[in-house]
DNA sequence: TCCTTCTATGCAACTCGTTGCATAGCAAGC
DNA sequence: GCTTGCTATGCAACGAGTTGCATAGAAGGA
């Protein structure tokens, strides 16, 4: 499990209440770890028992008061320990691979505007994700003085991972337009 | 849920026991779809008790009995309503790319050898899947005659899935080698 | 004025998925 | 004769994740 610990890198980059952690959590670190708020504030109550994280209440105008989290010590040993410990390489789940194997004991060309559905969310999300790159990782890099010049570590690592989901979006929409040509092939008549 | 469709299609491909779908689950359907085999004997049984499979016991040499199930029409006609729902794109869970961000908090260099281990992990599953592909979709294809000539839907189908699971490890790979570059510019002190 | 929407937190019930364990027959090696 | 390993099925308990519902203040529109 590491809901707890994506939580508690979401909280090191900048501290949250529960309810903008799920915010976070259906935007930037949504692209590659899903959460909804009941599982959020769960966790989170847990991570608080443990000392993981310490609760500060936070009055608000306008609007109801929230509890901002941010992470203990022990949150971040916790982390540190989970990060030095070797995980499996993830198993993967993908209901649109079942429905094209399904198809083929049905009607395959009906299977073509689910899949162009499809296409079109991850075309979507490429383009989203592609103006977040250059929202956040365009313009003035490093100072180019030195070979050894200091990085900044968070935000190079930040736009690793979203070059992973640009990848990954860019597959899926050539490998969706194979699928298409494919399913193409078996003609309108069947 | 999908598990039970994913069984219906691992079914109608071919009639199994519970035993025998738990291993498909670890090679060809496990490359988009995992399960244990005590979920796949839950969910058996309760497909039987809805009449989605027809169990039947086969008596064995040298080994225990089985009960091999097969779809029923039922079975067939959840799968078909299910293939004709539209589902929404999956979410992704990406255990990596939590720890890749969490290693801005600690010792970015420490997290190599893992990214390397997922690496080989990868490039040993894309290895599996080009043995297959080269096993079961070269040679003979379908009579050259005309361009209307009958396609093995079930074939091109579950070729088009193997060819996405080909492109999925490719891109992995490639990805983990950008990663493995931006970890390295952190050089060994820090 | 009422209705909806947004912020903000949470309980309860349920389903899904994993882990550990148990049973049982047979085969192969030490 | 004993242990190990493979086929084959299953129970029990737990933890993870989802869905529905509840509360409550404030803003904004019909």
């Amino acid at each position: 499990m590491a809901l707890e610990h994506a939580i508690l890198v979401s909280l090191l980059e900048k501290p949250a209440s529960g309810y903008e952690l799920a915010r976070r959590f259906d935007r930037s670190i949504g692209y590659f770890w899903t959460a909804t708020h009941q599982q959020i504030y769960r966790v989170l109550k847990r991570m608080e028992d443990d000392g993981w994280v310490d609760a500060r209440d936070v009055p608000q105008q306008g609007r109801p008061d929230k509890k901002e989290y941010s992470v203990a010590d022990l949150g971040r040993a916790a982390l540190s320990s989970w990060l030095h410990d070797p995980i499996e390489p993830e198993s993967v789940r993908h209901d649109l691979a079942v429905k094209i194997r399904g198809a083929a004991f049905d009607d395959p060309t009906a299977l073509i505007r689910e899949v162009e559905r499809h296409r079109q969310a991850h075309r979507d999300r490429l383009a989203h994700y592609l103006a977040g790159q250059a929202r956040d990782f365009t313009g003035p890099k490093a100072p180019t003085a030195g070979a050894q010049a200091p990085l900044d570590a968070e935000r190079e690592l930040q736009h690793a991972v979203l070059r992973g989901g640009i990848a990954y979006e860019r597959m899926m929409i050539d490998w969706l337009d194979d699928v298409l040509a494919t399913l193409a092939r078996f003609g309108p008549g069947r």
